[in-house]
DNA sequence: TTGAAAGCGGTACCAG
DNA sequence: CTGGTACCGCTTTCAA
């Protein structure tokens, strides 16, 4: 006997075929309760027999749960945030939850928007990736949904939040580079609208200061932490006759980009000058020569906000450890003699 | 007054507040029949009132469409498969669809599983990114939701599958190697389990016989399309003492590695050996020197991708024509004089 | 134009 | 242990 059916196979349909009531089926499917041996075969036989895939959107309704989060990333197409994801689907992915995944870029009118439809589809839950959305803006989603935001401190009920502490990093890089002798170093800037650019920045003048190293205006030029922003950065500063040995990029696409716009010059790195960036993306170890930088860990961060998350979701108290930035020193830098 | 309520506000409440059926409201929600002007400023008020949001979940249960298109990606944090995956969403998302993406790492197995959890979750379509799933597993996916798969050829009632043209532009670029006075042109090769390794690598054998160059086995070495791959790849060559003038990595990635390996041995790039990859990742414009590489247009594969799959799924019969590979030409191959 | 009610596919409470 | 049934939030006949 062969029916045809329209849809995918429902559980009525298996419980009718296997002559049970579908209260016994769903007992049996989610093991809430002891179902007879008898039973129980025909049932698994049943399934079998029509190939029974239960109905996520409909356990989701009935259970206000779709085992889904939602993530805001500004990027779908950034080494960056891509490595977080990972860690988070990574960390969530085993207590059957899957990723929804929009992007703001980083607009803060548009953040909103994907946030509205991330809860709009009911997702259990939202991590946030940094972004420009105010706090209080993000304070208030929390009222809808759990949040974990990452790259802004932010403490609640249904909400966390937490940065790396890209100032301790960005001094350490600093460090570095006055230990190899070099007191003449640029600074290429982040997008000015991103924590982490002031944060980096900070890090690279206190540094100079804590060191009695006259800071020179002229040595800080504007970036947009893409490659392209540390070409015309490096550009500007060759062009304007600046003097330095090394160069601290506020991120590695910067660096990517100073480093193309030395070798159009034919200046050397390191020979000539050193340059130290921060992310450690990927690509980084693979650069010519491959990039001292600072490393963060964006997958680790990825599975501390995917564990909160499911905290979070389960009213649970978790305590996970932050991961800390390091140096990771390659190639790019020298000492200077 | 204010009222307590638990969970966000329902289509019920808002019918409530506003005096009128929830048959009403919901017409008015979706402009599916006139109401009369009253009972809609009745209505409009209290969705402001009560900031009323749609639950997608229970109109996805209802209308059986979720609004969700399902991608099979291999992996998250590959800029290739990113680039694809913002065209699609760039081409949906105007339509009310977002993108529910899981990763298969190639492999085969997990990739199955991967499209069975978005059957799970009723996607309305899944897209498959290139993998290791056998043709006929993926017909029969078919069967239950339409399918638009990049990488294979595939035709069908509800699934398309296209590549684009890796053998012939394989050969171009091998042309312009040959045009540029090479003759002793080194392979690395791609990962054995994927099409596109085969089609390039068909691309290189051809175009030399083409041109009566005699093929030297020992300038063909493995590699994972990875960059540990092609810094291997070259490490083998150079320790092999083969003599080679150019090499063509069979991706941007196996490219980087390659030139790291070089660079390792003092060996310059372009003057020493030209570099030509495949693929035009984003970096590949800096590095240094910057990549010429094969072109892929994964963004505006995404987008046919999703124009497509948005086809399918309105039972529209669409013309897209599919984006051309093209050779971009950059500094890593110069003239052998 | 409007409302009542059925039902999408499950789950869980309540009796038995 | 099992079945009947209400209901999750929304849409859509069907009748009025």
């Amino acid at each position: 006997m062969r029916t045809i059916h329209s849809g995918p196979v429902t559980l009525h349909q298996v419980a009718h075929a296997a002559g049970v009531s579908p209260a016994t089926a769903s007992r049996f499917m989610n093991g809430t309760a002891r179902v007879s041996d008898a039973k129980r075969r025909s049932i698994e036989d049943a399934i079998e027999r029509l190939n029974y895939k239960p109905n996520l959107v409909a356990q989701g309704l009935k259970m206000g749960s779709t085992r889904t989060i939602g993530v805001l990333t500004q990027s779908l197409v950034s080494g960056y945030f891509n490595d977080a994801m990972v860690g988070i689907e990574d960390a969530v992915k085993a207590a059957g939850y899957a990723l929804l995944i929009m992007s703001g870029h980083w607009h803060a009118a548009e953040e909103a928007e994907r946030v509205e439809l991330l809860i709009g589809r009911r997702v259990d839950g939202v991590v946030i990736l940094t972004g420009n959305m105010s706090d209080t803006q993000i304070l208030d989603f929390s009222q809808r949904v759990p949040i974990v935001a990452f790259g802004r401190k932010l403490e609640g009920e249904r909400v966390f939040g937490f940065f790396l502490d890209n100032y301790g990093a960005a001094c350490e890089a600093m460090e570095l580079l006055i230990e190899q002798g070099h007191r003449r170093i640029a600074f290429i800037r982040g997008s000015d609208d991103q924590e982490d650019a002031h944060a980096r920045l900070a890090g690279y003048r206190d540094t100079l200061a804590k060191h009695r190293i006259e800071p020179d205006p002229d040595l800080i030029v504007a970036g947009d932490f893409q490659e392209s922003g540390g070409l015309q950065a490096v550009n500007q500063l060759l062009t304007s006759g600046a003097r330095f040995s090394a160069i601290f990029a506020a991120n590695d696409l910067s660096a990517y980009g100073a480093r193309l716009a030395l070798y159009r010059r034919s200046i050397r790195v390191p020979e000539d000058v050193s340059i130290i960036g921060f992310d450690d993306l990927h690509s980084s170890m693979y650069t010519t020569p491959p990039l001292t930088t600072v490393r963060q860990p964006l997958y680790d961060v990825g599975s501390c906000i995917g564990t909160m998350m499911l905290g979070m979701i389960g009213h649970d108290e978790v305590k996970v450890a932050l991961p800390a930035l390091s140096l990771v020193v390659r190639e790019s830098v020298r000492r200077l003699t």
